[in-house]
DNA sequence: CGTTGAACCTGTTTGC
DNA sequence: TGCAAACAGGTTCAAC
């Protein structure tokens, strides 16, 4: 589910309503995927929420340790959504749905729910400035990279484009969905080599990369089945997909039945006639297309 | 350096 | 109908 769109729609959400607020309580359900369950349960009540934001697919709390024996230490959370997580703000009486393993009650009597049914989502605290590790290892916001910084990053790589664009050390943000609507809006097959495309085809790579994610998010994100924003409300972008989860529907453009094939272990859908394999290294070709 | 497959976990869809 | 396999927005690790 989420990817860069769904992961700011969500920011978004959080922020116009969270900073401010008080976390008063944790209570914690299953916690195989925080990585230090009691320092949560230890550190967070008491700490006032100032601001949150997003970085690459991880949200990224800023928390001020308010208490006069902390003397107004940083804190930071960061959570990670995996496939199918989901942060929520709801009222404190209001039934939490199933998988809902990690509460914050709130100081205005409201909780915000982590729900992640498959847990391969993470959370984790950071005193501030030790959280360089798990964020200083990500690539280029793709959003905030120039063109220049875009080409630099792919211009030299032997490895397929798909692997480049999914590889969060290169780009942080981009997903599967993005990912192969992307390469569908520049006609770029997925297992092209980086190194092999044209400066023109990078212009126009950046420029799909950019117009797809700034589109999403516009429509609040890629609702497939799990994912809703802050409000719980479902996004609409999945209405304007082109090629992803379309196998053997007509290419928008040119009628071409779209496939289905796995690149970088990904399932990846793309319009054989649009987007042209790269030559193999044993040729053995029908001839005509 | 780059690729592949498995693992993590639960739920839904598809196929025989 | 019933059961098993395949598949799902992500990341990480081992093996080659």
């Amino acid at each position: 589910m989420p990817e860069l769109p769904e992961v700011e729609t969500v920011v978004r959400g959080l922020q116009a309503v969270l900073p401010g607020r008080r976390i008063v309580g944790v209570r914690l359900g299953k916690t195989d995927f925080i990585d230090d369950p009691a320092a949560l349960e230890r550190e967070l009540p008491g700490t006032r929420i100032q601001r949150v934001r997003r970085h690459g697919k991880f949200l990224v709390f800023d928390l001020e340790a308010a208490d006069a024996n902390r003397g107004g230490r940083q804190l930071l959370l960061l959570v990670h959504l995996g496939m199918t997580g989901q942060l929520t703000v709801a009222p404190g009486e209001a039934p939490a749905p199933p998988h809902t393993h990690v509460f914050f009650s709130l100081d205005d009597g409201r909780e915000l729910r982590y729900t992640d049914i498959r847990r391969f989502g993470r959370m984790r605290i950071f005193s501030s400035g030790a959280q360089a590790d798990l964020l200083g290892k990500l690539g280029l916001d793709p959003l905030e990279a120039t063109e220049a910084e875009f080409a630099a990053a792919l211009h030299a790589r032997r490895a397929q484009i798909k692997a480049l664009l999914l590889d969060q050390r290169v780009f942080r943000g981009m997903g599967n969905i993005y990912t192969d609507e992307s390469l569908w809006r520049v006609r770029i097959h997925p297992r092209r080599i980086g190194a092999n495309l044209s400066a023109a085809e990078l212009r126009r790579l950046y420029r799909a990369v950019r117009d797809v994610l700034n589109e999403a998010i516009r429509s609040r994100g890629s609702s497939i089945s799990d994912y809703v924003d802050a409000d719980g409300q479902q996004g609409e972008f999945q209405l304007k997909h082109r090629v992803y989860q379309r196998e053997g529907k007509k290419c928008f453009r040119c009628k071409t039945k779209i496939r289905r094939v796995i690149v970088a272990g990904r399932s990846s859908y793309f319009c054989p006639r649009c987007q042209r394999a790269p030559r193999r290294h044993r040729p053995e070709k029908s001839g005509r297309v």
